[in-house]
DNA sequence: TCGCGCGTTTGATCGCGGTCAAGGAGACCT
DNA sequence: AGGTCTCCTTGACCGCGATCAAACGCGCGA
């Protein structure tokens, strides 16, 4: 059965260029003389950028499957993207390539148009999340997601990554890295997360998870990653 | 010579549907058999959800030229676009027939796409005035975006439209009505701005309102409209 | 002209989350 | 083992913006 990644890699192949990365490794956004446009592989990675006069934003979470083309990223200075797992591997096209082979398969260019789209509602889904939620519910609403991307089921609970240090989650959800700590540290005392290894977290009860947070309907319905699938 | 607009609107002519708006009318976005395109031809309009339990958020400002596709809107109970002007006009297309229309035409694909790419982008722009602003200055960005969309130069200054009420800026910027009221009065006593009849607001000096807000660059190169004219 | 209603303004007070600072827990090197 | 570096935790305090409440202004219809 065809996955998500592979229905964009089969053609893209000939013309990608492998990068793998390490954790914290940087791929620049800076605009090239060539449009370009990235295909995320494996890991987790994070688009950044700085703020004059202020710390970096994390404007949003990459996972395998999404496609960062450099149009659809605001032309702020330093944008980058940075690895957030431990190993990762993105392909680099041209985008002048992808559009040759667009003009050739209108599938292809279907489906890379609509997996921007989905990207899109992502991004605006986040948007409601920090400008509507307190500062515990975007916590929550974080893990709910990668509860649902990388979770998997164990005797004691559901077995998540966070690859996201404590800085990394204050720059992506609007909160400074103590607070992120304290309200971490609230969760683990009402029993709604446990440490499991360095870059796991266990919850016990994904249900409980849930309900903090209000906007956990909407982001399960996101990232139930399968929904765009051609037929 | 052709701006924005009409490049879209030419080949969508045949099979749009035609709504004119007035203030306040709304365009449900709840999910239809087909999936829907609007196209934004006149006026402001927002795109809005209720947040559970909280109030509605304001998740975009749409100027003319912009193309509004339900797959690119998260699913929302409740998400819809909400004329923002006294008068305004919107295309509604059936998503079937626009990607008809685009494997005939590869160029109008590519300008769908594109433009969906720079709204992507402003989408993720907002996000980091939310997410890194304080409130004067995400309310200064709000000026300068729209002082740049709508301004005219005149004797006493940069006039711009200003079709939101306090409260609709509030839930665009994540900040509470009272708030952004107080905000706007301190602006006006520092000379920033000025009253110009109902609708309208006036900015003596452009230079002084970008300067109190740190990613006025940023917007003003999002902002300039015809960018993304194809040759 | 008056009365009504809605949006806006402004003051007083509160509380969430930011800031600063000290201390702790690992990872890694020598 | 000791040292150092980075990241995390926790406490004490502060300030921005939220909340509540009262008054104001303006449009609109009777």
């Amino acid at each position: 059965m065809k996955n998500l990644l592979d229905v964009v890699s089969g053609p893209f192949e000939p013309h990608a260029v492998r990068i793998t990365t390490r954790k914290r490794q940087k791929l620049s956004l800076a605009a090239q003389p060539d449009e370009v446009l990235y295909l995320i592989r494996k890991g987790l990675y994070l688009s950044r950028a700085p703020i004059p006069h202020a710390r970096h934003q994390v404007l949003g979470i990459l996972y395998p499957g999404d496609l960062v083309r450099t149009l659809a990223v605001p032309p702020l200075e330093g944008a980058e993207i940075m690895a957030a797992s431990e190993k990762g591997e993105v392909w680099r096209l041209r985008w002048p390539a992808v559009k040759a082979l667009m003009d050739e398969r209108h599938d292809l260019a279907r489906i890379v148009s609509d997996r921007l789209a989905d990207q899109a509602a992502r991004g605006t889904l986040h948007n409601a999340v920090i400008a509507g939620l307190t500062g515990d519910e975007r916590v929550a609403a974080l893990m709910v997601e990668l509860a649902l991307r990388t979770g998997k089921e164990t005797a004691a609970g559901l077995v998540f990554e966070m690859p996201l240090s404590r800085m990394d989650i204050a720059e992506h959800l609007a909160l400074n890295p103590d607070t992120v700590s304290r309200i971490v540290s609230r969760m683990r005392a009402k029993g709604l997360l446990a440490a499991a290894g360095r870059r796991h977290l266990v919850c016990p009860s994904f249900d409980e998870l849930a309900q903090s947070c209000p906007l956990t309907s909407t982001i399960a319905r996101m990232h139930k990653v399968d929904r765009l699938l051609p037929a």
